[in-house]
DNA sequence: GATTCAGATATTATCTATAATTTCGTCGCA
DNA sequence: TGCGACGAAATTATAGATAATATCTGAATC
């Protein structure tokens, strides 16, 4: 049953890279070089180029011919693109979506909100989040649109980690309650709605808070 | 000034590819055998596996591991599904892009609307066609939000060469002529949904028209 | 006559080696 | 002491070769 039969090595070698990068181990402009990743991994470094394609795709590295490949930057301009492309997509999956959600899968959905409000590190955090987002968006079946939603969900998962690095605050969701609120009367667009406006603030400017520590709003 | 130096050959690869398959050229489910491949460009095999993973991420083809690489298919469905993408994406990027158009840009626009609406066969309508909407899209500045769309065309176009494989005919477009209309008057919502209707009208199933023929409405 | 098993063939995924390009450090000189 | 050029090291891009896997063909058996 090992990972090693069902995937190739050059998928292995993104994701685990990808997880890197998203989780800030590895930092923006950071050189990727492949004969030290290819060492590394025990192989080549020609699945590690393959890797390599595949980061780039996903907008997690930018590669310049016979320069190398970089862990790609990110400015807050293209966080709030990015919030903005996820609001509109995830709207759109929503309002397909809809008409499918179950209670069990509302349930399970209000279950993640609970989790992520309860959660002590931005770790668990995002992750209950994106389960959250998940479980609500996977019914559309529009293969193509949830894939490019969770390429769009690592890039503000690497927002949130790099503004979060240690301190964690924990925060009820209320978003996520009048989504699933609105979900159970069936009022589907007043959840896209929400939808919306709750992923648009990903890329909000940090703000002051009372403590003073500097806070950015995310979804 | 060879495309050579500035561009590695595994791009090469992948643009041309991408070409063959988008005209259809190639057609869905054919498989791509790296070592033809290789063969055909002078290349050994490593450039080509290296544009196949960009060809698999801009979702032109599809990839199971040990068994090779095939041309994606693509259902009406599928069709669908990026035309709404394409919908959401078109509108969000007008938005921003519409305070930053000019008049020479609007003016660009209606040229390429009086060039598609005379063209005399596919390619040339879809080239027109595709100027029109980056003219309009591409001040809005979110490099990767125009990258999404793009990819979206070019399946969008794949359908378009697909149904109309040689007859063609000449019908002026509407929608374009509303949409320039209304961003000239500077009522950018009212653009943006024509914009709207027009992309989702791609993926409408195919209708029999007067003469018999089957007939899809494209954008 | 259909089905299954085995061998042959073709193809993929990977590794090792080579050529070319870039970068970085050092040395010389102003 | 600062600047520029040269050279060495590192790294990328490609080529050729090898092992593992899937597919195809055909024959033998039920």
């Amino acid at each position: 049953m090992s990972a090693t039969n069902e995937d190739t090595i050059a998928n292995r070698i993104c994701r685990i890279l990808a997880e890197r990068i998203v989780t800030g181990e590895l930092e923006p402009g950071a050189k990727l070089r492949q004969d030290h990743i290819a060492e590394e991994f025990g192989t080549s470094h020609v699945p590690v180029r393959e890797a390599f394609r595949r980061l780039e795709a996903q907008g997690l590295a930018v590669s310049e011919p016979r320069r190398g490949v970089r862990v790609a930057s990110f400015s807050l301009e293209e966080v709030r693109e990015v919030a903005e492309m996820r609001a509109a997509l995830e709207v759109l999956a929503l309002r397909h979506a809809a008409p499918h959600l179950t209670p069990s899968i509302l349930n399970q959905a209000e279950e993640a909100t609970v989790e992520a409000d309860n959660a002590r590190d931005v770790r668990s955090w995002e992750g209950a989040n994106r389960r959250f987002h998940r479980l609500l968006l996977t019914p559309c079946g529009m293969p193509r649109l949830l894939a490019a939603i969770d390429d769009l969900h690592a890039v503000s998962a690497r927002f949130l980690f790099a503004t979060w690095r240690s301190d964690w605050e924990v925060r009820p969701d209320h978003d996520h309650r009048a989504i699933l609120a609105f979900l159970r009367q069936g009022r589907t667009e007043n959840a896209a709605a929400v939808l919306e406006r709750h992923v648009q603030r990903i890329g909000q400017k940090p703000v002051k808070n009372a403590s003073g520590g500097a806070f950015a709003i995310v979804g």
